[in-house]
DNA sequence: ATATACCTATGAAAATACTCATTGTGGAGG
DNA sequence: CCTCCACAATGAGTATTTTCATAGGTATAT
């Protein structure tokens, strides 16, 4: 299990750190909303605990950034002032829970627990158009029906789903999806080959979104027509 | 690029991650020991910069056992008292690097620099008995003779070649070469399926080391007889 | 407009990876 | 020592992934 903590004070992300590392999480973090907003960008985490009041912006707006791109993380708001509009705000844009400063560790540990609980049970899913796909069971639905895909293109499919929209550069989709194993020399003739399988299933079960491609970029994913 | 920070000043360790943020490279930090030998067992880092007193431990067996793994992150010392056997200890132990503390943040940068450089071109490999890979070049050697190897026998050599010796547990195994795609529900056929390549390979190229099946657990590399 | 260079797409062949059914093997308990 | 059962290995069949040769597009410069 995976954690993020976005906090300024230094202090208390150390000790909230050691607390997780001592339940055997995995803990990184982020003092700031630059850096916080990059490493969300390029991992996955199973938890984000989120201060709203950082140096350099709100947690609220990483939040926003966060579910705009359908990324699935479990979000905890940590706010300082234990203002009901932080609150209301954090909860509307779709945060899992709310922790109010000054909290006790175990208060935290068990919000945590409860929401990764919570996490696993919900049957979450990442859509994008008439194209969903539920990252628990493995499985892609398209226009309501189940639709088997090979491992590469359900991965694919996948980075593509969690950032609905937004332009892909081949290198980055190449790299999440393929690890290390890229030569800068090589070509991505493999890649256009799954991509060229993808569109087909897609088109063929009746997908209402498509794989365009940016010339010397990559690909967005976006409705037809 | 990834560096790990292992640091266990605050002050000092926020410092150096917003410099190194800054400069593009992705950040991590752990505050002790125990922390910081979890992240490098979990992770792979481009550089790590290692604080050589901390809290539960000394860093220098960090180091010890990251060479003894046989992983290939480069490694800055950075030391409180400039002592010299700390230095000596230090790049005996396979240190790429030595900065004394107090150091201006551009030397640390000029440091990280070099010895990423550095290990770009250098030939580096891991080895046990007559078989040998190269990461930079993707090729392995045995008996003298390059053979050539599948994308997964690749994957599955080079984890038992970082641990030689070391008992490997199939589920070990079967996370780090196949990720996350792994149900609990299933058996191992496709793990045993490469393995029996791999070892074919490994035998037809007269390899003097060979994997050996341990019995409700996984495998080892060891010498052969 | 046209040429050109560079991207991207495609089908088919080749290589690789996985699954399944079956056989072999190690070790605990009788 | 034997039996049994879970674990591990194997070969063959199937599916997936990659490579290769070739063709089609797109932007830029002519």
């Amino acid at each position: 299990m995976k954690i993020l903590i976005v906090e300024d004070n230094l202090d208390l992300s150390e000790i909230m750190t050691r607390a997780l590392e001592a339940e055997r999480y995995i803990v990184e973090t982020a003092y700031d909303y630059t850096s916080a907003s990059r490493k969300i960008g390029d991992y996955d985490y199973d938890c984000i605990l989120l201060d709203v009041m950082l140096p350099d912006g709100s947690g609220l707006d990483i939040l926003s950034e966060l579910k705009a791109a359908g990324k699935r993380e479990s979000v905890i708001i940590i706010s300082a002032r234990g203002s009901i509009e932080d609150k209301v705000a954090g909860l509307e844009l779709g945060a899992d829970d709310y922790l109010a400063k000054p909290f006790h560790i175990v208060e935290l540990l068990a919000r945590i627990r409860s929401v990764i609980r919570r996490r696993q049970g919900g049957t979450l899913e990442i859509t994008a158009g008439n194209v969903a796909i539920r990252p628990e069971s493995h499985t892609v639905r398209i226009a309501g029906k189940d639709v088997s895909m090979s491992r590469k293109e359900y991965d694919i499919l996948h980075y593509f789903l969690s950032r609905s929209g937004h332009l892909i550069k081949k290198e980055a989709l190449a790299e999440a999806v393929w690890g290390d194993h890229i030569d800068q020399s090589d070509d991505f003739d493999f890649l256009y080959a799954q991509v060229k399988n993808l569109r087909r299933k897609m088109a063929d079960a009746g997908a209402d979104v498509e794989i365009k491609s940016i010339y010397g970029f990559g690909y967005k994913l976006l409705s037809k027509e």
